[in-house]
DNA sequence: TTAACATTGTTATTTTTTTAACAATATTTT
DNA sequence: AAAATATTGTTAAAAAAATAACAATGTTAA
């Protein structure tokens, strides 16, 4: 296998989104896509969009554009788990139920295999396909199940403890989505996305009457 | 007014996070912070803390750190709106109702004012003091309550349409959180946030083993 | 069959963002 | 009182990312 020389993170991100709008081109039965379509889908420049192709070492063809089948298997061996990797939901409310129903069926390579809670009701039960567990039962699934990569959706008091049982239970991978900040060993992946943040700056933009897009 | 001269993007999105970990220690009687304490709640370096304060001229006093009141009170003047800006959720759905929860009671500056869905049983209730309306009430009720931004929490295939109706009704700025991307006119403000591309992101880095931190 | 065109692939340039370096200085220690 | 220290503020350098420029070339049109 060809070692890939390290790519750029921001190239990282659009892949997924490239595979995603390649994806749906395919379930329209297109075979072919040029650059700018690409680019168009997911507003970027056919320039960035010919130059993270170029990154990752795949070529077109002159005039016809790329194939998209092609595409999506190399980006597939470029950014996914040969074996798939497994996947825990930390606090089964509103935003962890939004997050299984999203990736119902989506992927292949990434499955929400359990989630976790606190409230009695919620325990013992299964949400859209997904076991829910006590959460004082954490350490022990995610060992068990070898889950890498969990996402936090529990309130955002509760997010350092949380974090503490996630580290301590081996997990490689967090994906924190409370609005409380947390911190990891170094070894530990960690990425946070903030909602409030997200929307602040949009109403910013709105209020400077910013025309520009921003993905 | 001091004329701010155009801040840079990131360092926008810096000061929401700021504010919150500024809050956060107010409630903790805490009265002056360190860059490097700020720096450590929000993962990033103690110089780049004390850029983005040097952009927006405001200064610490050495030795004691900055003052938090008015630091928050800074932050305010740039980000927010005097007037306050309301906000729309369409769809209210797990996503929907998990971005309400999240706003409870948060921010006074912006405030969800308004939800919308296409299913019966929820048009007319209130959610968490959020009134939903029907779809169909879209465009008129964002023009009589003067709302300016919108939180797309549909799902992936009713995001064109949505978009488009928000457009019509004269939305100036879209937080889509579908999975599909949309398209809007150049003064309208969009940013498009994608949970599988962050777990994907996630995944990939997991995979290469890689060990730094990323927000 | 030649010219115009559309598209890719790649290098060069520019812009943006982060990081480093370090001077200035108030506070604490000796 | 002098030295050491911790911290800010700012300029300079480096790194990362985006954009532009343009050569190459197969395809279509004249």
């Amino acid at each position: 296998m060809t070692i890939m020389p390290k790519l750029p993170e921001k190239t990282i991100e659009r892949l997924s989104q490239y595979r995603r709008a390649l994806l749906i081109c395919l379930g329209k039965n297109k075979q072919y896509i040029f650059s700018h379509e690409l680019a168009g889908m997911l507003h970027l420049t056919p320039v960035q969009v010919r130059r993270d192709i170029m990154l990752i070492g795949y070529s077109g063809t002159l005039r016809q554009g790329y194939e998209i089948r092609e595409m999506i298997a190399l980006i597939g061996k470029i950014i996914d788990s040969e074996e798939g990797l497994k996947v825990a939901v930390i606090g089964l409310g509103n935003l962890g139920r939004a997050m299984i129903s999203y990736f119902n069926g989506k992927r292949t390579k990434l499955s929400i295999v359990a989630a976790f809670d606190i409230n009695q009701e919620k325990v013992n039960r299964v949400y859209a396909g997904v076991p829910c567990y006590h959460i004082d039962m954490l350490s022990k699934i995610i060992r068990s199940e070898n889950i890498p990569i969990a996402i936090m959706t529990v309130p955002g008091d509760e997010a350092a403890k949380v974090t503490e049982s996630l580290v301590l239970a081996g997990i490689k991978g967090i994906l924190n989505y409370t609005p409380t900040p947390v911190n990891v060993p170094a070894n530990t992946y960690l990425q946070e996305y903030d909602m409030i943040t997200s929307l602040e700056k949009i109403a910013y933009f709105v209020k400077q009457g910013n025309r520009e897009e921003h993905i």
